[in-house]
DNA sequence: GCTGATGCGTC
DNA sequence: GTCGGAC
DNA sequence: GTCCGACGACGCATCAGC
């Protein structure tokens, strides 16, 4: 019914301002922006076939075959689109293949099939569509960003729908995703002139540009741009347009995937760009003889293993080369010019490239440590709650380059100039070396005592283009790999090679000027040393300012037996093997972490109210989430929000807490009906406070936009929690026994007391002292 | 030139 | 960062 | 075991709007 007042909307406004040339309600044009619409053939030339494609219901007619059947099977011959450019509505087509399913091979049959088309039938679409279906736009190291939020979009999306804000809102709360929102306001919509298709390369192409616009009216810029693809989007081209506008495709297919089809794609249909066909014995493609025998009536089951085999190959082949030289551009232009065969060594791992770093996965206690690794010799090592750095440095002509990368690969060398100028030091102070890349964790320090500072410390680090002058927050580098030295590749070598290479060729090193980083060694003990000593270290860490412990295994081995198991059974089960190179693309965690806050006793854990929420998104569309979640304020009576909780929650009890609070019933109301204080946040909804959760959270944090424990610690900020997550309902508390402000005061007042020495007197901790060290640090600036 | 909102990175 | 769900 | 996507607190950088 509201829709039908929409459609009338809608249509007069097409009626007065109708963007037959793409102006009119929409932002002035842009230059380069044609690319969208460019079409190697005139519009007029489009098929019947694709306009029916593209029509308002996308759900009628097909021109595209489906993807998701095995690649040995489907029919790659028939080109599916009549121009010669790849169309976005082939890869929306893709898309929503990907969406309407979850199976894992249907995922990658479809990833596969599309790179196998597009390397077909159209190379230059091959690099935008990885970028297309990855939903970035560039290697990560590289500083291209959309700059483009929900705001933005949904201005566009208002501007070239002409449905309000308040309709799109409404939208969103039912369907949590604002691909689904786009695609129906525009479903309401009669547009009279069709738009020459969009291409794949023109998407891309836009994005580029949206990224591109800088400085003042960047935005209106923006705006224009995504408000003239949004016109020239086509049924579901427009929900994932939208989708990949708001960096949040949601296909299920990230990094892996892409890979594992990439590598399937080159090996099963090889570009014919290369300068000479792939070998007749190569490892990897797959060629046509076999092909047709493992397609055949489906018995031939020794050209199918073929096949698999070489597939098993590129894929790990891809995989390997992509995770030490993350590069997309590289990687599609060496595919593109010698394939498979020859992508190691055009793409090598290289200094100045960052690779992907090995992740460790948690773990519940050391018990659980010594059951997975048995007696295989580990280190244990100083989890620093700081930021993760690969550090790379080479000297060429007497200089030495130095680049610094994040845990996410993101270039952050301008952020470090004191790590810089240390590395610069170092080099100079030890001629012999020549290269080196490095994994360390950068933690803030007293410049004075070396002691380290918190998480929230070095946050305050201003983040580009800083100067050694400029820098506040001193920093120490705690360094615990070496992955390349000297032009040597490291990665195979067991760690505890690495460590020891570590250990002698970059010793740790201070500088002689004042104010610039220092470098140390993770401080790390030896399972050799006996259990007793590794007990005694882990007690250790979690007294000092660190996390917990990283557990890694020296040497490589094999997995130990499960000690139940009866010989028999032993000897039926392969024994896993433990890999102690630096290989992130075998184990996704190989390393283990074991932090304070996941064992039982350690973490800081609260017994929090429930007064609100939000409408959830994608999977969690029709549930609340997140959950706001409060103190119980003894003296006032009233609730205090602390934060904001979804991770903990299994399906069953969002559906259970749906039902408890339906929206607009007694225990849930759009209005703040139960009085409850909020602060910088304001929930959807606000629940009748009525029960008790247990919170876990790793750390307390002093929060701009908290109200809790407000004045109890400081005059202008509350108190938060980092990394809150739902545990239990606690049946047995009433809500008067929910933690109340003066609780929390005290968690973080024995946080801080934990890394200041001689200030571990508990309650005699002086509030005030502590207060006057904060705003003496808000106010500095 | 300043302030607040927004984007996007860190954990 | 955390976590649960699906395969 | 692996992969994926729901989202947490926080703070700097940037740009819109005054």
């Amino acid at each position: 019914m509201r829709r039908m007042t929409y459609l009338i909307d809608v249509d007069l406004l097409y009626e007065d301002e109708k963007p037959a040339s793409g102006s009119g309600t929409l932002a002035p044009d842009v230059p380069g922006v044609e690319a969208i619409y460019r079409s190697p053939t005139p519009a007029a030339s489009a098929t019947k076939a694709q306009y029916a494609f593209m029509g308002a219901d996308p759900t009628k007619a097909h021109t595209y075959p489906p993807l998701g059947v095995d690649p040995l099977i489907f029919g790659i011959d028939d080109a599916p689109w009549h121009n010669t450019a790849a169309p976005y509505s082939f890869l929306s087509h893709t898309l929503a293949t990907l969406s309407d399913t979850r199976s894992r091979i249907i995922i990658l049959n479809t990833l596969t099939n599309c790179l196998r088309v597009i390397s077909r039938y159209h190379t230059p679409s091959l690099l935008p569509s990885l970028y297309l279906m990855s939903n970035t736009l560039s290697p990560p190291y590289l500083p291209i960003e959309l700059g483009l939020g929900p705001s933005l979009v949904s201005k566009a999306i208002q501007a070239s729908s002409g449905l309000t804000a308040a309709a799109l809102r409404q939208l969103y709360n039912s369907t949590g995703d604002v691909g689904d929102v786009a695609f129906q306001a525009k479903s309401n919509l009669r547009t009279l002139i069709p738009h020459p298709p969009l291409l794949i390369t023109g998407v891309y192409d836009a994005l580029l540009k949206i990224a591109n616009a800088k400085g003042q009216g960047a935005g209106k810029v923006k705006q224009g741009i995504v408000e003239k693809l949004l016109v020239a989007a086509k049924g579901e081209e427009t929900r994932f347009l939208v989708r990949t506008l708001s960096l949040n495709l949601r296909v299920g297919a990230v990094r892996t995937s892409i890979l594992t089809a990439l590598a399937r794609a080159m090996a099963l249909t090889p570009p014919a760009t290369t300068t000479s066909p792939p070998s007749e014995d190569s490892i990897y493609t797959v060629h046509h003889d076999i092909l047709a025998a493992a397609k055949g009536s489906g018995t031939d089951h020794a050209a199918k293993e073929v096949v698999n085999q070489k597939l098993e190959k590129a894929e790990s082949l891809v995989k390997q080369v992509f995770v030490q030289h993350p590069n997309y551009d590289d990687i599609v232009a060496a595919l593109l010019d010698a394939g498979l065969d020859c992508l190691s060594e055009k793409v090598p791992l290289a200094v100045g490239i960052p690779l992907h770093p090995t992740l460790g996965s948690p773990t519940r206690s050391l018990d659980e440590i010594y059951e997975r690794l048995g007696d295989l010799p580990f280190a244990a090592e100083y989890k620093y709650d700081g930021q993760r750095a690969q550090i790379h440095c080479e000297k060429s002509a007497g200089e030495v380059a130095v680049h610094i990368f994040s845990r996410h690969l993101e270039d952050m060398t301008t952020k470090y100039p004191d790590v810089v100028a240390l590395m610069h030091e170092m080099f100079s102070h030890n001629p012999k070396l020549q290269s080196c890349i490095l994994d360390s964790e950068i933690v803030a320090i007293d410049p004075a005592d070396g002691a380290l500072k918190s998480f929230q410390e070095l946050s305050n680090r201003a983040r580009k283009d800083v100067s050694i002058a400029d820098v506040k927050v001193c920093v120490g580098i705690f360094a615990f790999d070496l992955m390349y030295l000297d032009g040597e590749i490291l990665l195979e070598q067991a760690f505890r090679q690495r460590r020891t290479l570590l250990r002698e060729r970059l010793p740790p090193f201070s500088s002689s000027q004042p104010g610039i980083a220092r470098f140390r060694h993770v401080e790390s003990c030896e399972s050799e040393d006996g259990r007793e000593v590794v007990e005694e270290f882990w007690m250790k860490a979690v007294e000092s300012r660190c996390e917990g412990l990283m557990i890694k295994l020296l040497d490589s081995g094999d997995a130990p037996e499960e000690a139940s198991l009866k010989e028999k059974e032993k000897e039926k089960i392969r024994r896993k093997p433990l890999p102690a190179t630096y290989r992130p693309d075998k184990r996704t965690s190989a390393w283990l972490k074991l932090k304070k806050d996941y064992v039982a006793g350690l973490g800081d854990s609260l017994d929090l109210v429930p007064i609100g929420a939000w409408h959830g998104n994608g999977r969690k569309a029709n549930w609340w989430s997140p959950v706001l979640l409060a103190l119980h304020d003894n003296n006032s009576g009233k609730f205090v929000a602390v934060c904001k909780c979804m991770s903990g929650f299994t399906d069953v009890f969002y559906k259970a807490m749906r039902e408890t609070y339906t929206e607009s019933s007694e225990m849930c109301s759009r209005k703040n009906l139960w009085n409850v204080e909020t602060g910088g946040l304001t929930p959807s909804v606000y629940f009748k406070p009525s029960e008790v959760w247990e919170i876990r959270g790793a750390d307390v944090t002093l929060s701009p936009v908290s109200v809790a424990a407000f004045g109890l610690v400081s005059d202008s900020r509350g108190l938060s929690l980092r990394f809150p997550r739902f545990m239990k309902v606690r049946d047995d508390k009433p809500l008067e026994q929910a933690s109340d402000p003066a609780f929390l005061a005290k968690m973080w007042r024995d946080q801080q007391g934990k890394s200041k020495k001689g200030a571990d007197d508990g309650d005699l901790v002086d509030v005030d002292f502590e207060e006057d060290i904060i705003e003496e640090e808000d106010g500095d600036e």
